[in-house]
DNA sequence: GTTGGTGCAAAATCTTTGCATCTGG
DNA sequence: CCAGATGCAAAGATTTTGCACCAAC
């Protein structure tokens, strides 16, 4: 999944940060690796470790996750559903990006790109307020739900 | 703080959902209206109600707020702090308003006005993705606090 | 060898639920 | 009166923490 110049260089980040590079902190990042697409909970990840025969203690889970955050490799979202969940941060944007979220079967599509850019110059000039970061979730029904309804 | 002509309809209201216009969920309502640029926990609103030497369950704040949840006179909302919140519905307005949060002070103002219609038609081009309601929050700094600084 | 990390269990939070009692309609 | 509402305490669920032991460096 990672190729050796890939975990050096992560284990110099995370001695860049303080922090020890562990067994239990690669085999998190592998789990989100895996499942780039999926948006996982701190509960999610402890099952793909059992069904890789890992044998991990969930507070190590819940601790590396905050630490991968801190760090700025995974992101803390969440679907509206009460669950926290985490996502591997794509380096190339400058901001978080946004999700559309169907109602109906559940799926969650990433869009890449910011849209925001306009909006956010006009709200400086609206309203005085420096705008660093945002979060766009749409709910709504997909493309699939869609074509199944007709 | 309600007029006897916005209780009558408030009463119907509950009536017409199958549910019972009771002093508890009138109590809820009041503190909600009485702080309407807070957001605020289910604590809050407990925390609201001891201040106003009024006793009530805790359990009680807790489903008041799912049924008028229901009821769409409350919407549900967090300001990434963990903490569920609560806003009363301002029905001029046909999806969910957006949130500026300032990192520095933790203020939270409130944006009128549906800026995402054009980005949500351009959506359902791109994606084939039907939108009903989204949730925008913007992180960054406030007036009053990039003010202070400078 | 230090310092920080891990695992386990206990504790802390927030929220939901069961049940006896009460109350709006 | 009766269905639904309330209050309390217990139970659930998720996340954090204390501490003895372990491992990275």
């Amino acid at each position: 999944m990672n190729n050796e110049l890939e975990i050096l260089s992560l284990k110099e980040k995370f001695h860049r940060f303080g922090y020890k590079y562990t067994d239990q902190r690669q085999l998190v990042l592998d789990v989100l690796s895996e499942h780039p697409d999926l948006h996982l909970s701190s509960d999610d990840i402890c099952e793909y470790l059992k069904q890789k025969k890992i044998k991990m203690g969930q507070s190590t889970v819940y601790r590396t996750l905050l630490i991968l955050e801190k760090m700025k490799i995974v992101r803390k979202m969440d679907l509206n559903d009460g669950f926290t969940r985490y996502e591997l941060c794509d380096h190339e944007e400058e901001h978080a990006h946004h999700h559309l979220i169907c109602s109906k079967c559940g799926s969650v599509t990433d869009i890449k790109g910011d849209l925001l850019n306009n909006l956010e110059q006009q709200i400086y000039r609206s309203y005085g307020f420096k705008i660093n970061d945002h979060i766009l979730k749409f709910f709504g029904e997909c493309r699939n739900c869609l074509d199944k309804n007709s």
